[in-house]
DNA sequence: AAGGTTACCTGCCCGC
DNA sequence: TGCGGGCAGGTAACCT
């Protein structure tokens, strides 16, 4: 499910529903998650007003009153719902209880996500953020950036993108498709982008996450409304999970590679290396 | 130090 | 029908 558009997603549909309240009890199921979830999650979490929630890279947080923060993060099955009567579902890992009667619920079949608290004032320096890059949809990310920061590195672009060190919030999917609509081979070494190829790529990166984000919205909810129907969004894509379809720009069959254990997707005629 | 590989975990889909 | 292999939107710990 999540990347960056899906994590912004979440936090718009959290937000109205759990915004002024608070936690009254909270219920962890199971606290073998990518991180363990902290015994003291329930003395520092609950009865405190939840103050707003925001996103940074793929991570939720969600801000107390106590200065506590709340960190979560879907890896990639992660699921969050808010509920008026408890749901019980397979790989419910924590239950949180609202001071309305609802009842929010993180589930998470693959257990690559985490639940976790730090004080606000830790955030900036542990471990899940100190190494973060900038934010793909800040105004400081500029081709100018981009170029800057690939110019001493031979990692293929692809896999450049993907990691969260200079820029963050660029997953598997939306790193085959700004590639393919900047017209950039996935193998290009990063150093040698010109500055053409960066202002377009940062171009790129940025407007498929913001439609992305306008879309995800309906598509989470007809998700959560409808049945868990898998791959929204597809219908969208332009080369990713297309192997041997054909290219919409000219009808030459997608291309499958792996980069860095993960498959990546691309032309071969629009994308010269 | 950078770059590549593997592990974490469960479910699903495909081919035999 | 059943089983094994491969793969899945993320991240970090290992190797070299």
């Amino acid at each position: 499910m999540p990347e960056l558009p899906e994590v912004e997603t979440v936090k718009n549909y959290l937000s109205p529903l759990i915004k002024g309240k608070e936690f009254n009890a909270i219920d962890v199921l199971n606290d073998k998650l990518r991180v363990k979830v902290p015994k003291n999650l329930v003395n520092h979490v609950t009865n405190s007003n939840i103050e707003k929630i925001t996103r940074r890279a793929k991570y939720l947080l969600i801000y107390l009153k106590n200065d506590q923060v709340l960190i979560i993060h879907l890896g990639m099955t992660g699921k969050i719902f808010v509920e008026k009567k408890l749901k019980n579902e397979k790989h419910d890992h924590v239950i949180f209880c609202l001071n309305n009667g609802d009842f929010m619920r993180y589930n998470d079949v693959r257990k690559f996500g985490l639940v976790t608290c730090l004080n606000k004032n830790k955030l900036a320096n542990s471990k899940f953020f100190s190494h973060l890059g900038i934010e793909p949809l800040s105004d400081d990310f500029t081709g100018k950036y981009l170029k800057e920061i690939c110019k001493n590195s031979n990692t293929e672009i692809k896999k450049f993108i993907m990691e969260q060190k200079k820029l963050v919030g660029v997953g598997n999917i939306y790193a085959s498709e700004a590639l393919f609509s900047s017209k950039i081979h996935p193998e290009t070494p990063s150093r040698s982008l010109s500055l053409n190829e960066a202002n377009s790529l940062v171009k790129n990166i940025k407007s498929i996450l913001i439609q992305a984000i306008a879309k995800g919205g309906s598509t989470i909810k007809d998700y959560r409304l409808v049945n868990g129907e898998s791959g929204y969004f597809q219908h969208e894509f332009k080369v990713y999970g297309r192997e041997n379809n054909p290219c919409k720009i000219c009808a030459t069959p997608i291309k499958k590679i792996v980069q860095a254990g993960r498959s990546t997707f691309y032309c071969i005629k629009c994308q010269k290396k």
